[in-house]
DNA sequence: GTGTGTGAAAAACTTCACAGCT
DNA sequence: AGCTGTGAAGTTTTTCACACAC
């Protein structure tokens, strides 16, 4: 088969413009809050550190977005761009490791206001186990399985050590999980179909540095 | 100007590259402790998940690296990585920001494998300056810009709430800091000369939300 | 045979520039 | 006037495919 059939709808935003959507939200979202119904692109550009062309080429994806002459519509646009995300709706999520970083992140507040709610936390450390943080109690991992099923949940939070983060995945893909956010320092290898987006922190240190020096030698 | 007049060395590394080139690192630091002494572009694409023609280009970019026939010696490969990202030596790094997830940070232990340290953190809340975290005690946000000068710190990283991020950002900046990693859920506009990479927790579980819910309606 | 390095082709992404709307 | 939407141009990045080395 030679290609295939799309849907003629949108021509598939590309990857950087689907991380650029989310800034546009939290952005609008702002703005809103501070009383202005509308904004236009060039604004939104300045706000983002972005060119005004490319904020219109990326709102373009989500269909009619904007007026000729008037610019965009906040609520409106906010509303589009959730609904193309899909985060118009509440997501629980499961929370696998709760070390260090996996603590933190049950202390997070950054979550719920997006839709985002870690129902489930999950340890093996039988001193972690049965510690309550907040409204949860973390349950042993060998009832991760259970809980997904139970709880209809569809995406994950690993935050467990490097050497137990790819058998940890494993299970969780073979429960059913569909997306996972990868906080432990390794590349998961995983089916196609599962999501994985990775917060390494080490690496965003190294990146900086690479920049850093970067910027002396050349201009 | 037409042009910037370019070393004739390398041809810059993409973006993409250099983020990967920390990945190769932590695959063959992990391959190199398991006695593993040479490596091939394709063993180490399956590690990644990674095409070997996309390894070798990137690769490539550090001038000549591997031997044909034989493939990469782990060990002058890891050296030669670390010399171009600029990680072959020790980088202090100053923590502003010291609630949740900057405590979390402090007693991150990912760090110092690669060369960095947090030789000093600072807050902004009365009851969180001159607590003690490990060996060091939190001081007052206002004795940044001295420690930065005399501990000759050029990194920082940002961990306080949204509507702090910009002013913080801004007098790190003033103080001499050259790259900043933020954690705090905004876009930082600052001089292009000052290198910036942020880490957004909401942001990672939107894009796999979108991944996700298009993963069922797409093929 | 296995394996790298690389020019060239292909694909993806960004920026431009302008038609058309308010 | 100011503003969006978009085809086309321009730029960057990835992938291919093969010459050459062990």
């Amino acid at each position: 088969m030679p290609e295939q059939t799309e849907f003629p709808i949108s021509p598939v935003p590309p990857k950087g413009a689907v991380q650029r959507l989310s800034l546009y939200l939290r952005e609008l979202r702002k703005s809103a809050s501070e009383g202005r119904d509308r904004i236009s692109s060039t604004r939104l550009g300045k706000l983002l550190d972005l060119k005004p062309a490319q904020v219109r080429k990326d709102l373009s994806y989500l269909g009619q977005a904007g007026q000729p002459g008037v610019g965009y519509v906040c609520q409106d646009l906010i509303g589009l761009i959730q609904r193309t995300l899909g985060t118009d709706r509440k997501w629980p999520v499961a929370l696998v490791g709760c070390g260090k970083i996996g603590q933190a992140l049950l202390g997070y507040g950054g979550f719920d206001p997006q839709g985002f709610q870690i129902v489930a936390a999950f340890d093996s450390d039988p001193d972690i186990v049965g510690t309550a943080h907040g409204a949860l109690t973390v349950q042993d991992v060998d009832q991760v399985a259970d809980s997904i099923r139970r709880q209809g949940i569809r995406l994950a939070i690993v935050a467990v050590p490097a050497d137990a983060a790819q058998a940890t995945a494993d299970r969780l893909v073979l429960a059913g999980i569909e997306g996972i956010l990868n906080f432990a320092p390794v590349v998961l290898v995983l089916p196609k179909t599962v999501r994985v987006v990775a917060v390494d922190l080490a690496i965003g240190l190294e990146q900086l540095v690479f920049g850093v020096v970067r910027q002396l030698e050349n201009g």
